[in-house]
DNA sequence: AACTAGTATAAATAATCGTTTATATAAATA
DNA sequence: TATTTATATAAACGATTATTTATACTAGTT
């Protein structure tokens, strides 16, 4: 068998809806199949998944497994995500002065 | 061909070497053959892919490529993760908690 | 005890993707 | 003009992965 990382991890659409799902609360294996409408073994495999990467958590009801979410793996990502941060607001700072620029313009030729 | 989301994008290693590599300064192509050790051809097709996303912007220089970052469009994949930050830091809260308790127990016990 | 509900897993498949090999193009150099 | 340098791309291959189908297991329910 083979370690996903994280990152293989949330580039499935699926498995980032199911995320989406437990954020707002936990929910059985059921709950999920006709939240996502997707088949039960496809839920299975991918909470399989997500619970090898530590992502949710099961506890046993009865047949029943609820599933929740534990977050804390995907501070990886955002440390990674951070370097870039400061990149990206360049831009928006760039966006900004240039929007200021024209702003002070169009008021020049107005007087 | 497909268009890929930009979490499929990142997921791959070889392709956040490359942004970690131009997030540090701009690269031709030949330059980052060089300092990630990949074929060239290999570099070539991750960078197609990056551009095609929007990550990367391509500037010729005679028969060389100089390849640039754009970080934008990882601002999705950060507004998708905020969700989560208050989650992992719930967690994190805990922790501190747990630890303070922790802290004050023994404290007592020395009195 | 038979049946139903909920879940996991194994096998099979189809599609996708990373990687290599080979080739084409375009610009610079000799 | 022939050669070299830098890059892109197409074809081929192997590996991985998402998804379906079928089955097994476990815990209630009738």
């Amino acid at each position: 068998m083979i370690l996903h990382d994280i990152y293989t991890i949330i580039a499935e659409p699926s498995r980032r809806r199911i995320l989406d799902c437990l954020l707002r609360s936990d929910a059985t294996v059921k709950d999920l199949t006709e939240e996502l409408g997707l088949s039960q073994p496809l839920i299975s495999s991918h909470l399989r998944l997500l619970r090898e990467s530590g992502l949710v958590r099961v506890q046993a009801d009865a047949q029943r497994r609820i599933y929740s979410l534990d977050a804390s793996p995907l501070t990886g990502v955002d440390d990674w995500l951070s370097t870039y941060r400061a990149k990206w607001n360049q831009h928006v700072d760039r966006l900004e002065e240039h929007l200021d620029r024209q702003k002070r313009i169009k008021k020049e030729n107005l007087q």
